[in-house]
DNA sequence: CTTGCACAGGTACATTTGTACGTGTACGAT
DNA sequence: ATCGTACACGTACAAATGTACCTGTGCAAG
């Protein structure tokens, strides 16, 4: 694999409803924009035609639209993202964007008791590997 | 306070360095780099000098050398820079990013205990308030 | 004194990114 | 047959980014 070149920003977001929605045309993705980031359509259009061109999508004529698909996988694009943030942010420790996350940005109860089952897990799998 | 513009990934590094080491000229940045993720003198040079022209840093001359400060608490940037990955690249929903770091990168046995630790610090807060 | 380092500061320049306009065309409504 | 609409596709272009060379100058060694 060789490593193709990263998402931009607005490549990324673009990207992201991608995955969420599965394969979409120009304006299903345009459409499906949070209110408030609205970015042109043809703005969207061009953001598809790289990640295509950069191989993160692929797409088909589909009579008259063409329809984008993703090509690489979200958790792929994330982890090589995150990686790459946390090296340079944090020197590549994980642990401070972690702490980060959860001091810093609200966790609610819910999500505290699934981390604690999450954390009690690894605990098992620690001992007895 | 007006947002200054971003930092790109190249500046980022350089003022992870300069957060770390305090003040420092070109020259120990330079040097304190990650091996293997070398830049070049001028390459530093350039990215202190665009930090400082962005307003994320501010330097004094200091007999021939010019000795860099950083002006903006790592913490700033990086709240706003994880806020904006997570917002991209999550929907804004943080706990997606915990648990990928948690699970797709390492965390040590000590790491754990130290998530532990704060989960329950929290969950005491939460029941309380 | 002369030469060479070590830096500062200015300048350069190809890419990438953000953002979008304009043209051409197929299809459905008039 | 004609028009408006909805797209695809090519093109544009300024700003940001990555990356670095070049020039001048003071200091220190010869």
């Amino acid at each position: 694999m060789v490593d193709k070149p990263g998402l931009s920003k607005g490549e990324m977001t673009v990207a992201r409803i991608l995955w969420e929605h599965g394969p979409a045309t120009v304006r299903t993705i345009h459409d499906a924009q949070a209110d408030g980031q609205q970015m042109d359509f043809a703005t969207v259009q061009t953001y598809l035609r790289r990640l295509e061109s950069k191989g993160y999508a692929s797409s088909v004529l589909e009579g008259k639209t063409r329809v984008y698909s993703a090509k690489t996988k979200a958790k792929t694009v994330i982890r090589k993202t995150v990686d790459e943030l946390v090296s340079r942010l944090f020197g590549g420790q994980s642990m401070p964007l972690v702490r980060h996350l959860i001091e810093e940005r609200g966790v609610s109860a819910d999500e505290l008791a699934e981390l604690r089952l999450l954390i009690e897990r690894l605990e098992e799998e620690g001992k007895q590997s």
